[in-house]
DNA sequence: ATGGCTTAGGTGCTAAGA
C-alpha cells in the first residue's frame, strides 16, 4: 500500500492536477495540507467519483487538512486536544488499521515573529499528545507539511538559510524528540540521492536553480520499518502549469 | 535591497506563505 502527502496551496486552484497526479500515482491514501476551502466549499463529490473516499478539516482562507483513501477513513480528531486552535492544521484518522495524522505544522514566519512561539507551542502539544496517540496500539503515521528541514542535507543553501526559521536549532530538536518517540523519517531509511527537496520557493526561479527545501515528511513507527519498502519525492507536479510550491512524498508499505 | 511569486478575499489592495 502507497500513503503519500502533498500541500497543494489551495485545493480549488489544485483540485485537476490533484487528480491528475492520482491516476498516474493511485496511491491508498493521500494526506493534503493548505486545502484553503471552508468545508461547505470541499469538492466531496469530484473526489468520490474519482474514487476516493474523503475527511476534511477546513476554514477561510487559510490552513485546511484532508485525507484521501480508498478504504473508509473514521475521523479521530481535527484538533490536538492540549493545543485548542482554531486553525483547521490537523486531521487524524483511523484508515485501513493505523492511525494517519495528517499535519500542517505552523510555518513560524521569523524567528521574532509571534507566530514563532506558536510553532513551537503546537510542536510541544505534539510532543504531549503523541504518546497517548500510541498508546492505543493501532500503528501512528505522521505525514504532512512540517515545515521543518531536519537537517543542513535537506536546505539547497545551508549558510543563506542558517538561524532563520524552518532551520532553527529549536525546531529541529522538536523534530529530533518526535523521532525519538519511536519513529523513522521515512525518506532517510533509505540512500537518497543528494539535494532532493520537497518544496521550492515560487520566486527567483526556486524550482529551475533547485533552491529547495525538504519540509514535507512521512514519519512511521518503527514497528513498521520492516514493511517501508520505498520513500521517494515525485517532482513531476512541481513542473505543472501553475504547480503548488509543494511536491508528493510518497511511502510504499509492504503487506 | 526584506524585494522576487502565488493565493484568498474581493474588486484595490493586504496578509501570508517558506
Amino acid at each position: 500500500m502507497k500513503l503519500a502527502t502533498w500541500n497543494v496551496n489551495s485545493l480549488k486552484v489544485r483540485l485537476p492536477q490533484v487528480l491528475a497526479w492520482l491516476e498516474t500515482e493511485p496511491v491508498d491514501i493521500l494526506c493534503l495540507q493548505e486545502t484553503k476551502l471552508t468545508d461547505d466549499k470541499f469538492p466531496r463529490e469530484t473526489i468520490e467519483a474519482a474514487g476516493y473516499q474523503v475527511v476534511f478539516a477546513g476554514q477561510p482562507t487559510y490552513n485546511g487538512v484532508a485525507i484521501l483513501s480508498r478504504e473508509p477513513a473514521r475521523v479521530l480528531a481535527t484538533e490536538n486536544p492540549h493545543y485548542p486552535d482554531p486553525q483547521r492544521r490537523i486531521m487524524l484518522a483511523e484508515v485501513s488499521g493505523l492511525q494517519v495524522l495528517c499535519g500542517y505544522f505552523p510555518n513560524g514566519q521569523s524567528l521574532d515573529s509571534e507566530k514563532y512561539p506558536y510553532k513551537l507551542g503546537w510542536l510541544d502539544a505534539l510532543l504531549t499528545w503523541v504518546p497517548q496517540l500510541q498508546a492505543n496500539g493501532m500503528p501512528l503515521i505522521i505525514a504532512g507539511d512540517y515545515n521543518i528541514a531536519p537537517a543542513d542535507a535537506d536546505v539547497h543553501d545551508p549558510a543563506a538559510w542558517a538561524g532563520q526559521v524552518l532551520v532553527s536549532p529549536a525546531e529541529r530538536e522538536r523534530f529530533e524528540k518526535l523521532l525519538a518517540l519511536g519513529f523513522i523519517d521515512s525518506f532517510r531509511a533509505f540512500e537518497q540521492a543528494p539535494k532532493l527537496y520537497s518544496w521550492w520557493d515560487y520566486r527567483q526561479m526556486g524550482f529551475r536553480r533547485n533552491a529547495g527545501l525538504r519540509i514535507d515528511h512521512i514519519l512511521i513507527p518503527q514497528s513498521l520499518a520492516p514493511q517501508l519498502a520505498r520513500c521517494w519525492i515525485d517532482k513531476a507536479p512541481r513542473k505543472n502549469e501553475q504547480p503548488s510550491d509543494h511536491t508528493p512524498v510518497i511511502i510504499e508499505l509492504k503487506a
